[in-house]
DNA sequence: AGAATAAAGTGACTTAAATCACAAAATGGG
DNA sequence: CCCATTTTGTGATTTAAGTCACTTTATTCT
């Protein structure tokens, strides 16, 4: 259940413990796994799939944060599991996933293992670096830029994107007009293709 | 050396860890504490002061990103222990400041307690809160609502501050003349009285 | 005190992006 | 196949903010 490849980083008494205190669920698409405001009762580390993490401030704007892929876990909720923390973020399957959820009363445990420290460390490292790259990317970035980084980490490795444009406008913060007309300009420049509900991506 | 409200946070074998293997170190307002690019060697704990943390990105932007406050630490460097990583951010004494160091090869050490450990998530807590909060208001709000958020921030409950507009712009990623402006809107509205190198916050 | 430097003020102009107000395709269900 | 709904296209206008080009006002230094 729990894939080999992430099993390998972990010494044996640990990937025991993975195995036997850990459940893995499927998510649909669109599924919500943890909303902002819940109580956060375990922490989830992708297998199979994708989530999209996002917040929405007190005005209602909903500000994409990024994905998480596979064998990455939501740092997020690390942070919240002493006291009875709610989840600042909401995370929604992108696609239909497979998510391993560790409780959270198993953490302190975990955490008395080296090689787990170390994941997390790692996870909380990656996560803050592309916090930081989201914020320079929102704040020096122009949106033809911010639209090309979107359309290639959405596609992960794939050449082919289904979402409309108002999706997009959604998860940049802009609006569908915008969108349409710089994706138009991807496309005069040999970029992208177009098609209804469909971008292709070019070379 | 280390003030009781802090020490107070962990157990008596904790306290006297930290009291053997740490040591403080005093700054001058302006002097580079980590510097981007530079090997973490040492976690620091702000004791007094206030250090300002921001990362430049490849085009020479820079990005303002928090403040750390009296028994913050840069949780940047918890993520950098393992491995000779290099800092990706930069750690500047806002103010002359008192800085408790924390040789990184004690880490694994203090991560044995349970109670550092705590302290250690809450740190993390916080500034992913903080991160996503300069996101929010960076991608949502309008500049003038960014510049009371930050002369504010900035005062810590003084009402006086001592900055110029152009470290106000350069802080804020905009120009000098479109804070001179929106500064005296402020004032206009009664909110600030301005002075060369000198902003007095009203009410 | 007077020159040099730093800080702040101001008008004119440009620009990226948002908004408004529609029109035109494409799709899908009955 | 036709009509309703989605999705996309496009012009016109507005707006916040950035840029340019100076001027004016404080400070500081010799």
């Amino acid at each position: 259940m729990i894939p080999e490849s992430f099993r390998r980083n972990f010494e044996p008494a640990l990937q025991e413990l993975l195995d036997n205190e850990t459940f893995a669920i499927s998510l649909d698409k669109g599924e919500v796994l943890l909303d902002q405001g819940a109580f956060i009762t375990h922490i989830p580390i992708v297998l199979d799939g994708r989530l999209k993490v996002s917040q929405t401030d007190d005005d209602g704007h909903e500000l994409f944060l990024y994905f998480i892929e596979p064998l990455e876990s939501c740092v997020m909720t690390y942070t919240c599991c002493d006291g009875e923390a709610k989840s600042k973020i909401r995370a929604v399957a992108e696609t239909d996933s497979e998510v391993m959820m560790i409780p959270k009363e198993k953490l302190e445990t975990l955490m008395g293992f080296r090689t787990w420290r170390s994941f997390m460390m790692n996870a909380f490292r990656e996560r803050f670096a592309e916090l930081i790259d989201v914020l320079n990317s929102i704040a020096f970035t122009q949106l033809d830029q911010r639209l090309i980084k979107y359309l290639k980490e959405k596609a992960g490795g794939q050449s082919s994107i289904s979402i409309t444009h108002q999706a997009i406008a959604e998860d940049l913060n802009s609006s569908r007009e915008v969108i349409s007309r710089l994706l138009k300009q991807l496309e005069s420049q040999g970029k992208v293709s177009l098609g209804r509900n469909h971008i292709e991506l070019k070379k």
